[in-house]
DNA sequence: GTGATATTTGTAATCGATTACAAAATATAA
DNA sequence: TTATATTTTGTAATCGATTACAAATATCAC
């Protein structure tokens, strides 16, 4: 493995000079400059990372931490952030905190040994709570999830206008008894709850929530639980696509028709969504953009550390499909 | 940020006593050990992952590079190693390819910069069709795809024998005009294809194969076009779950009606396969355990290098659902 | 040509750990 | 007790780059 004494050995000049031509710095003569390009490629000359870290104090990578990469909203984040992680020449460390926030403070503590650049974040509601950006070594980049007062570099979709939209759309087709199922533990959860209890109050509606944990199985189970109770509402809207999931399959279980008897609605256009019999109408949240939007962040955040703090509000976009067909106000 | 000098001082010992506690070697006394750690817990020392990596030349990370981690089910394969690999006290870096070639060079010389301690892999056929782990200055794992000859470790579904149980099913349930949809640049592909032949074969029934790119698009205006020239065959195949999504999003447009008119069958078990009307009968792969036998073989390889080379293959199940109901032969 | 200034190049210090080796301390055998 | 083997500890070299600073060289005005 040639290092770089050995180029600088070959082209005939010193280390500094290699390191300042493969730096791409001025000042350094056009005749070494071809010198020590041809040595390097001669030897196929590699800089070792670890060296050139450890004297740079530069890593050139970021972390990325979320719940749960196989949450599709999250499988899209991750690719967005890769592609623009490595256009820009940094490295991508994943990690899945599974929404406990153990598992989240161990890997931060990570991202600090890893010496990172940056972190893009998708934060536990307990983290959130009091999150300051000042409190971290790194500059953090919070996706998804963030309170109105929370002072950090942010991008994330306008939950509460999406789910006003949403109930709103449910209530003008004919469905004024709704209910809501919320990840109560997500911040994302709580502001979606937020836009559903303003819409039915800008109808004069008595709204009904029902606190899940954001998992499929949790909300099938839950969301069978409830259908055990009659009267059934006329509407379901569940707070992300998970418990959508969760939703349809307990409708299935116990045999109420979907639009017929009962319309379901939910957060993010998952592929299922426009798939199934009949298709469901719901948020789609522009996902790829929103993780883009993150990682452009944070670049530029580590490239001027002072900059004000930025927040990107991203708009959802209501897909109306059969799931939520009009009905006429009584039957 | 303290470092081991400092430590050191504190604790009244030399460094190298420092790292020798840090690292859990033997042969220091009780009573260092205790005031090392005591004092390392109240500067809140954490060694200098840079440092450390360019003395030890560990870097106690791996490539894990994929086509792309939106395709569920590396998805899932990133998860499991990920579970596994901070299990380990490893990193993980991940990488799309696309199936480009180039990319795929591209981040292979990037492992080689970051000097990984090994790499799990999903090689394009490109790079499959002389592929020798020797030309590598790291260990590798291939997964998913491998030649029959390959000399590698790696882990990988019974391709051929779970395409011919499949097609084998349909035949038995009374579709003998059966049609595989596979991609083509893809070793899985073509093993599966292989599988499907063998199966037509030993029930003497003429085989039909179409070559798509495996892509959702590409598969859906292919069938779109298929679709256009009758006869239409009895039964669809589809060699993987992106392909099996466009057959499906193309037999909506044109109205053919499953399992009326058309059965319906493929590989992957992605969660729209048992909500659509009809359930659509795949190949479940075990995603998970197949991540999970990556990386462990991985670590395993990097603990004794010069180990036999290893091959896991585990085997897909068979889940029948209404897609390919039994009809009878002759309608 | 001289001196002042700007540019290019090289030498050596540095980043912060690990670890080979030597020295010191301790245990064991005679 | 002494000599020897063993264990513990410390000193200093080392990993392979970057970069501060000094030295050398080139440029320019007069």
């Amino acid at each position: 493995m040639a290092q770089i004494k050995d180029v600088a050995h070959q082209a005939g000049v010193s280390v500094a000079s290699v390191s300042r031509v493969l730096a791409g710095h001025a000042g350094v003569s056009e005749s070494i400059r071809q010198r020590v390009l041809a040595a390097a490629q001669a030897l196929d000359y590699r800089p070792d990372l670890a060296a050139r870290r450890l004297r740079s104090r530069r890593t050139d990578t970021i972390g990325l931490i979320v719940s749960d990469v196989r949450n599709p909203f999250f499988t899209e984040i991750s690719r967005a952030v890769e592609d623009v992680a490595y256009q820009n020449h940094f490295r991508v460390i994943l990690c899945n905190t599974d929404e406990n926030p153990e598992k989240e403070a161990f890997y931060l503590d990570l991202m600090r040994d890893e010496n990172v650049m940056g972190v893009i974040l998708s934060p536990t509601l307990a983290l959130l709570a009091d999150f300051r950006s000042a409190d971290y070594l790194f500059p953090i980049v919070l996706v998804d999830r963030c309170d109105r007062d929370t002072a950090a570099d942010a991008v994330v979709l306008d939950n509460v206008d999406a789910a006003y939209r949403l109930t709103t759309h449910l209530i003008e087709n004919g469905h004024p008894r709704n209910v809501l199922f919320y990840g109560a533990a997500s911040a994302t959860g709580c502001q979606r709850r937020e836009g559903y209890m303003a819409a039915m109050a800008a109808h004069g509606l008595e709204p009904q929530v029902e606190a899940v944990t954001a998992t499929v199985d949790h909300a099938r189970s839950a969301a069978h639980k409830f259908f055990c109770r009659p009267p059934h509402p006329e509407a379901l809207i569940a707070s992300n696509g998970l418990i959508l999931l969760g939703l349809l399959e307990a409708l299935r279980e116990v045999k109420i028709k979907v639009p017929e008897q009962i319309a379901l609605t939910g957060f993010d256009d998952l592929p299922w969504t426009r798939l199934v019999e009949p298709g469901i109408t719901v948020i789609a949240q522009p996902t790829y953009d929103i993780g883009q939007a993150a990682i452009e962040l944070l670049l530029q955040r580590i490239a001027q550390p002072a900059q004000a703090v930025r927040r990107v509000v991203l708009r959802g976009e209501l897909c109306e499909r059969d799931s939520s067909k009009k009905r006429n106000a009584r039957r």
